[in-house]
DNA sequence: TATAATTGATTACAAATGTAATACTTAGTT
DNA sequence: AACTAAGTATTACATTTGTAATCAATTATA
């Protein structure tokens, strides 16, 4: 699979918008950011267009309003995101960021039990 | 704690190196990373420049050689870097990145197992 | 229909980053 | 002491990113 555009920190927050409402004209994605950010309208154009450059997204025509849509999955880019994370500081595997988070005192007694919860839930070794 | 200093992709590599082998001076950083990289000396050093502006690293003069070492800890970086991370794509938690990583089928049962060995060695809410 | 308002296109500009090349200085060598 | 080589400082330049402003076109309104 080839790799998945490389999407800005600003342009992520216009892509989580997308994903979560898309088919979404560029109204409507101006009205979600400019709740939570302090981006002007214009920005928020700018970092659209750059993402339909980008083929992140894609866009329809209703009449002259673009209407966006997601080409890059959420999933998919999270997964990429993540493994290059992890790739970068614990040499590619899930292992040593708990280990480091266990030997550092980060997490708490009761997110540990979060954490016991999910895997002893899925594919025991002995499991049925 | 006021935050660490950004530190890009390709100055963390140098990073790495001045982590691992400080106090060390330019041509040894240089003769670590042209094994690794493709980068021309003159890249690192530049790289090794701009860390000691950005007051990542210190240097000390050994006559006219610079001898650098770390002003930032590898792990204190690793930390903010995963907490950001976190928080980016996953609500800033480690159990939703685990609960994703299970349900995308993205651990093998080993990598599980290792997961639940790290767990099960520490703070067991009963244990003693 | 002329005008205003909306929406998209084009242009802007500084900071950060990747990737060096060139200029300068000083230590070593002849 | 003069010259060379090694190391540092300065300069360079394209790309990406953050953050818009201005220009142009089209639709709605007076």
């Amino acid at each position: 699979m080839k790799p998945l555009p490389q999407i800005s920190e600003a342009e992520f927050e216009v892509m989580k918008i997308i994903w979560k409402y898309a088919p979404i004209n560029t109204n409507e994605v101006t009205q979600h950011l400019t709740k939570t950010t302090s981006w002007s309208p214009k920005t928020i154009q700018t970092l659209l267009k750059r993402l339909v450059t980008k083929k992140a997204i894609t866009y329809e025509k209703d009449s002259r309003i673009f209407v966006y849509t997601p080409l890059v999955m959420e999933d998919e880019y999270i997964n990429q995101e993540s493994n290059l994370f992890l790739k970068r500081f614990y040499n590619g595997n899930l292992s040593s960021m708990l280990s480091a988070y266990i030997e550092n005192d980060r997490l708490s007694p009761s997110e540990i039990d979060t954490l016991r919860g999910i895997l002893s839930d899925s594919g025991h070794k002995g499991g049925a």
